[in-house]
RNA sequence: GGAGGGAUGGCCGAGUGGCUUAAGGCGCCUGUCUUGAAAACAGGUGUGGGGCAACCCACCGGGGGUUCGAAUCCCUCUCCCUCCGCCA
């Protein structure tokens, strides 16, 4: 959500900011009309219910008959009045809520400006694509063969893009997160594990709802939401709380599967578990200060570049243009792994700052220490690391001619003595 | 799933239709006093919105209703507590 006071002072910043991010301007003027609305109708109403409080307060002292019912004739005519403009009131307010969930955040001046993911920028890129004296294959081809990537089967169970891992598939993963986490927690996160399903107003604090309700999971019996990511209950962690200054910056690490309906991407990515329905991923997360925000950008950054270097993974980091930036984002990087089966650099991370935005539709402050009034705090999101993908980059990458896959160093502690997975 | 009891400011807690402008206490801030602190005393201490301002409006778990007027009465939902049932 966007503060009202950039569409009554500075409504170009954000016509052009909507331009950049492929939107129609025009909303902005409706916003404007709306509030315009909105505060004219309120000052009629709260004057008639200052009215109505005054002389309410008359009535109870009134003790001529005729004088007091005269009084409550004329109150019950106001009371009409009153009921009819917070009516008006609510409706305009319901259509300026919703017209304004829909604005996106506003991306940062250094953003670069771009129509799609063809215009991001690619800032750095870290060691170099693996090269093997044979032909890698594709984890599609290179996990069944193990026996520890079964597609079949998870059709069968559940549907298309569900999959199972298997034996040292699964432990795989398992090392995967709990290596993460452990990683996380050392760099100064905090670990929770939270809910995986919320309710409809934790989706809306975190910017999923409304706008991206085909993309959701919903349990219609007790009206639950699946997280598609675990950035919505981190978000739903202090909704409506003042924190205390000294407490900032709280750092959050967390796994939680995350469902996805993928509505919208139906038809890319088919091959493989790239994309599924369902996967799994450790996520970071920081409650910041408005003016340290950017600095904790830069370590949730390093942080999960960490991640990927630790695994031994060539990876790069990729500046998002305007145009391909998330709702909710102010600036995001995306960090991509190579993976030599598939040939391509997959997008195992995206770390961006929410600025206020997030902050504003959740209901989170902080309380100054010099005592002044709460404000609106900071929140950034990270992920460290998406699951299937690095799962894809650690198979391809660490192929051997014979089909087998060496364990990478970092990981062995869970794999129970495991340090090359053979077909079973 | 069943029966009963609850939800009031940062915390505790009073309040059954109009002197409530939410009592009182704790905490916190400021001042007096003090070498300093404590104690005592005095004053101040919620959130959001409207208005140039004076000031006004809303909020007592959420939503709806009755009334000139609701923390208070009615309906409904949610959550918490006690007990019963079921259960990994």
């Amino acid at each position: 959500m966007l503060d009202i006071n950039l569409f009554r002072e500075t409504p170009e910043v954000v016509r052009e900011a909507l331009r950049h991010r492929q939107m129609d301007p025009d909303i902005v003027d409706r916003v404007i009309e709306l509030d315009q609305q909105r505060r004219a109708t309120l000052t009629r109403v709260e004057a008639l219910k200052a009215e109505r409080n005054s002389v309410s307060k008359e009535i109870g002292k009134t003790k001529d008959p005729a004088e007091r019912q005269a009084k409550i004739e004329a109150m019950r005519r106001v009371g009409d009045e009153i009921t009819a403009l917070d009516e008006s009131v609510r409706k305009i307010e319901e259509e300026l809520e919703s017209t304004l969930a829909q604005i996106p955040n506003l991306p940062l001046p250094e953003i670069p400006i771009g129509e799609s993911e063809h215009q991001n920028q690619v800032i750095k890129t870290v060691g170099t694509p693996k090269s093997f004296d044979f032909t890698p294959l594709p984890h599609w081809e290179l996990g069944p063969k193990l026996g520890i990537l079964d597609f079949e089967r998870g059709v069968k169970i559940t549907g298309s893009r569900f999959y199972v891992l298997s034996g040292a598939g699964a432990r795989l993963q398992r090392a995967l997160i709990a290596w993460m986490l452990d990683l996380h927690i050392r760099q100064g996160y905090r670990e929770a594990y939270l809910p995986f399903m919320v309710k409809g107003d934790t989706l809306y604090a975190s910017g999923q709802l409304p706008k991206f309700r085909d993309n959701l999971y919903h349990d219609i019996e007790e009206d639950l939401w699946m997280v598609p990511t675990a950035e919505v209950p981190l978000t739903g962690l202090h909704m409506g709380e003042v924190l205390e200054e000294k407490q900032l910056p709280l750092r959050y690490t967390a796994y939680t599967p995350c469902f996805r309906r993928e509505k919208m991407s139906a038809g890319r990515d088919v091959r493989g578990i790239k994309r599924g329905h369902q996967f799994d991923k450790v996520e970071m997360y920081i409650y910041s200060k408005p003016e340290d925000s950017m600095n904790e950008l830069q370590k949730m950054l390093a942080d999960a570049e960490q991640t990927c270097a630790e695994l031994g993974l060539a990876y790069r980091v990729v500046q998002l243009c305007t145009g391909d930036l998330g709702f909710g984002a102010a600036i995001t990087y995306d960090l991509e792994v190579w993976a030599p089966g598939c040939g391509e650099w997959l997008e195992v991370s995206s770390v961006s700052n929410d600025t206020d935005f997030q902050a504003r539709r959740a209901g989170i402050k902080y309380r100054p220490e010099d005592g002044g009034k709460p404000r609106l705090l900071h929140t950034l999101n990270g992920s460290g690391l998406g699951l299937p993908r690095t799962l894809i980059a650690v198979m391809e990458n660490y192929q051997q001619a014979d089909g087998s896959i060496v364990v990478p160093e970092v990981l062995r502690p869970w794999m129970g003595g495991v340090d090359i997975i053979r077909p079973e």
